[in-house]
DNA sequence: TCTGGGGTCCTAGGACCC
DNA sequence: TCTGGGGTCCTAGGACCC
């Protein structure tokens, strides 16, 4: 049986990259993709901010004090779903079909049917050349035997890097890696493995399933498998979107009835017309999402049986947040559908 | 005058059924 | 005369990703 090859295809700062295709005289600028409001975060950062210290995830105002120079840029989803929907269309054009959406600016791609004697690396060049042809962006490739390798690799190289990680060389490229930078491993898992001595992602690649299932459950038998490069190499290739949701965070935390509830109304308008364009509009949930300060999120939901309209999950939001949140001062405010 | 918004998946407890 | 066992659905919350 022929080894399986998968590329993950990431593209490079992709929001700034756009903005910066759109508007020339950003090039060369720190700039960040975000809010301008006082509570706004950096959604993206360019390669220049970053070097001042201005990451993803920041709030604006820490990356404007890290960087006083800093070019804050609105976002433009519209503009980043149309980049982002004509990179799959050229891969799946001029490769194969057999790719999965990972998030809006990456996928994986399964090459083995169309490797024919040539090298990963060979293809690699290949895409990475006619994205930047034809949309002008810059991607980096991860080369693996399945998705968690090849998508490790991407993030070794950036920008516009090509890195492979086989089984040859997982032990040089991976293990030596701390904990945190493992894909799957965030701040809640880190600190747990690292109470345990586990600080590299060597450590994990040797350490017993059974031992570790008691801190972290089921995820455990997974995550050890990833670390020795045995993860699965079977791309998703279609989906439907499980849920649909939107939500804000107040300029400043309020209690205000009309303020929330009109809130609450733009953004059932919103994710209801989304919800239209499935099949199935039965046996839906209802989530109303509220933050009451920074730390905290509380969720209320309920499953509405039978055929649903507009105005049934309207006046279901509305009685969820008055009967839970009436009259509570919040910082945010979120509805969501789900299981339909 | 600290930390957005849109998603996915998993887990645990309770209700309810047979 | 004091509570089995299997299964499913619902709800709430947590962790993670970009």
């Amino acid at each position: 049986m022929k080894k399986t090859t998968i590329l993950h295809v990431d593209m490079n700062c992709f929001f700034c990259s756009v903005e910066e295709l759109l508007n020339p005289k950003l090039s060369g600028k720190p700039i960040a993709v975000g809010g301008k409001s006082r509570r706004s975060v950096v959604s993206s950062p360019n390669y220049i901010a970053r070097q001042y210290g201005v990451k993803a995830a920041m709030p604006m105002y820490k990356a404007l004090q890290k960087c006083p120079n800093l070019i804050v840029v609105e976002s433009h989803f519209d503009k980043y779903e149309k980049y982002s929907n004509d990179f799959i269309t050229l891969l799946k054009e001029n490769f194969t079909n057999q790719v999965e959406i990972a998030s809006i600016d990456e996928c994986y791609i399964d090459i083995t049917k169309i490797l024919n004697k040539k090298t990963p690396q060979y293809f690699a060049i290949k895409i990475q050349n006619t994205i930047k042809n034809k949309l002008g962006l810059n991607v980096s490739i991860g080369i693996g035997t399945n998705r968690f390798t090849a998508k490790m690799a991407s993030g070794l190289k950036k920008p516009l890097g090509i890195q492979e990680i086989n089984s040859s060389n997982i032990a040089k490229t991976l293990w030596s890696l701390p904990i945190e930078e493992m894909h799957m491993v965030g701040p809640a898992t880190a600190s747990a493995l690292k109470k345990i001595n586990i600080l590299t992602i060597g450590d994990l690649a040797k350490s017993d399933s059974f031992v570790l299932q008691k801190y972290l459950g089921k995820r455990a038998v997974e995550l050890i498998h990833n670390a020795n490069g045995k993860s699965s190499s079977e791309l998703i290739l279609s989906s439907k979107p499980k849920s649909f949701s939107k939500r804000h965070t107040f300029e400043y935390d309020t209690n205000n009835y009309d303020e929330i509830t009109n809130q609450i109304k733009l953004q059932t308008k919103d994710v209801y017309s989304q919800l239209q364009h499935t099949d199935k509009l039965q046996n839906t949930t209802i989530s109303i999402v509220v933050k009451t300060n920074r730390l905290t999120t509380i969720s209320k939901s309920k499953t509405l049986s039978g055929n649903i309209n507009y105005e049934i999950v309207l006046s279901g939001l509305l009685e969820l947040y008055e009967n839970n949140f009436y009259n509570k001062t919040i910082r945010l405010i979120g509805v969501c559908l789900s299981n339909f």
